[in-house]
RNA sequence: GGGGGUAUAGCUCAGCUGGAUAGAGCACCGGCCUUCUAAGCCGACGGUCGCAGGUUCGAAUCCUGCUACUCCCGCCA
């Protein structure tokens, strides 16, 4: 609808330039916006304010030029001219009821497009080390991430979701040690237990297990427990495995999926990491000092050098960071996106240098990245600190156990990745029912019910005869609706392109409020066939539009509530 | 000291990439169930968009400088 607006506003500018009222060389850029308040109409422009100066004439006067040299169009009723030069649209009844028959033609595909036209994009999340069962910051990232997976693969892209992990660095080791500790019967406060070791509970179950000789099958590996205490590789495959698992379960809880697991020790045993440090030498990006082999990140924009290989010998995280990104430009990503929590943020320049360096075409803001701020928790009013080592922290887990997965995850999805989030737990469980999603959900089991009642009146309705008669429709709470509708396939595009799911949420609170709102304001359910088939047309357009929304965040669409 | 993020109603947050009179939800106050789901609706209250400049027809939004809070700044990941 903007693109034929924006079509006749060029043709009215093209006339005015050939009549002489318009000089040669102005760059039109016609913006349509929609208007926030219905006494403007439905879509308005500022293209008169923006040419006024190079046209030299008042903006007002400018805009009735416009509006007379408009051609003649069936959606226009008419125009106006408003404030200091805006053009105001009021479009036809029926150009705003278009949006119901494209809802119930296009069905769960209303919404969509294909703009990514089938590239491959990889979006990597929540990448927990297995060290520990996941906490509600890694929810986060879960609900982030898979609702942008979901969009994504909504606006025509090639998605694949990633959780990389480190199965053999130094916190896997201390994993072990303490998982070992606790076979010999040591408790966190002896002498004898390991410098750092892991305290929680899970310690003392997972030793256990090892113990009992377990079998644990996770997502990407199966192990056996060998039970032997001296035996600390079987015990850190083991220990690695059980928490594999556990997160497994968490996520299996949570709704999300992943397609690959990607292990850092891979990247040592393949080779990559000797490939690039040795590329990164060639490359002549390198220097040594004090024993230690440098990156030169400053020649990228870094504000101080890294070191890649430490003097013992070992390397730094950097570089199988800067090795394990190569190997996803190398598997032919044209965009890859990196969710994680902004305590990272400043690995984002370094890995871009790291890229840079290997001199391999790589684009410069090549990866992006979603940061999300800290996630507290509040119970009791007081925060809970969240120390794996201390043990005591919120579990995902626990959190949809006691709050349900759909709040949960529309409470971790719903705010800006920018915005510090605060989980009150005491108020998701204790107002339960006030939660933004249920009135959502309640929304859609609403026009769920309306159809089973239908039945039970003996009346039938269908999509093909309804749109017959959506000429009934045009009360202000319809109107409202059905721009409500109208705007779905944008919201969906820019939350996609910005990687925002939030939005997709704050606009379902609105969709749902303007449906309540119309809901109470007319009874559905009425006698006349023609004006009851309009009001079921428009209900069960918002109900599909709800459920297509909700499945991009990961949201439930209950039938009845 | 350097960098990331944030600052909007009593509280939690939106604000469609610069538009017209800044919006929701909680909380508080007053109404609406003999009628399709009251997990709902209607109304009232509530604002110096952190502060100060700048850019322009027009700024919560862009730029500069402050202030506060928060996170990072290791040859840890």
């Amino acid at each position: 609808m903007k693109e034929e607006l924006s079509q006749l506003i060029q043709q009215s500018l093209d006339s005015l330039v050939a009549q002489g009222h318009l000089p040669q060389d102005i760059q039109p850029q016609v913006q349509i916006d929609r208007t926030r308040d219905k006494s403007h109409g439905d879509m308005a422009s500022n293209i008169a304010l923006t040419l006024a100066k190079a046209a030299k004439k008042p903006p007002r006067d400018l805009a009735q030029l416009i509006c007379e040299a408009l051609p003649k169009a069936d959606l226009i009723t008419r125009t106006e001219i408003a404030g200091p030069g805006f053009i105001n649209f009021f479009l036809s009844q029926q150009s705003n009821q278009a949006v119901i028959r494209r809802i119930l033609e296009e069905r769960e595909a209303f919404g969509k497009n294909n703009v990514g036209r089938g590239r491959k994009v990889q979006v990597e999340f929540v990448s927990a080390n297995p060290t520990g069962p996941l906490h509600v910051g890694h929810g986060r990232g879960a609900a982030v991430g898979d609702s942008l997976c979901r969009l994504l693969a909504a606006t025509g892209w090639d998605v694949s979701s990633e959780f990389y992990y480190n199965d053999a660095g130094a916190q896997i080791q201390n994993l072990a040690l303490s998982v070992q500790a606790r076979c010999r019967g040591l408790q966190p406060d002896d002498d004898a237990w390991p410098e750092d070791g892991y305290r929680g509970d899970y310690i003392t179950e997972l030793a256990e297990c090892y113990q009992r000789r377990d079998r644990i099958d996770a997502e990407d590996r199966h192990v056996t427990g060998a039970g032997d205490p001296d035996d600390l590789e079987s015990i850190r495959q083991f220990a690695v495995a059980y928490l594999r698992r556990e997160q497994d379960l968490d996520l299996k809880a949570f709704g999300v999926h992943f397609d690959i697991y990607f292990l850092e020790s891979s990247l040592y045993q393949s080779g990559a990491v000797e490939a690039t440090v040795q590329s990164l030498i060639d490359n002549g990006h390198t220097y040594e000092r004090e024993g230690a082999l440098w990156l030169r990140t400053t020649d990228f924009g870094d504000d101080k050098d890294r070191v890649m290989r430490k003097s013992d010998g070992g390397y730094t995280y950097f570089l199988p960071d800067v090795a394990y990104h190569l190997n996803k430009w190398q598997r032919g990503f044209v965009r890859v996106i990196n969710e994680q929590g902004a305590d990272h943020h400043s690995t984002v320049t370094r890995v871009r240098a790291g890229l840079q360096a290997l001199q391999q075409d790589i684009p410069e803001g090549w990866p992006d990245y979603v940061l999300h701020q800290m996630v507290t928790v509040m119970r009791e009013g007081e925060e809970v600190k969240l120390s794996k080592r201390a043990g005591s922290y919120v579990t995902l887990r626990d959190l949809i156990d006691e709050v349900g997965r759909d709040a949960t995850r529309y409470f971790l999805v719903a705010r800006a990745a920018s915005s510090q989030l605060t989980f009150d737990i005491d108020l998701a469980l204790s107002q339960s029912n006030d939660n933004p999603v249920y009135y959502i959900q309640y929304a859609h089991a609403r026009v769920c019910s309306l159809m089973r009642k239908l039945e039970q009146q003996g009346w039938t309705w269908d999509a093909q005869g309804a749109l017959e008669h959506l000429g009934e429709l045009g009360e202000e709470h319809e109107t409202a609706l059905l721009r409500r509708l109208d705007r779905f396939p944008e919201v969906v595009a820019n939350a996609a392109t910005n990687s925002e799911p939030h939005t997709v949420a704050t606009y379902l609170r609105e969709l749902a409020g303007d449906f309540h709102t119309w809901y109470n304001a007319h009874k559905m359910l009425v006698e006349e066939q023609p004006l009851r088939d309009a009001r079921l047309a428009l209900s069960d357009a918002v109900r599909q539009v709800l459920a297509n929304g909700l499945a991009l965040l990961g949201v439930s669409a209950p039938e009845a509530m």
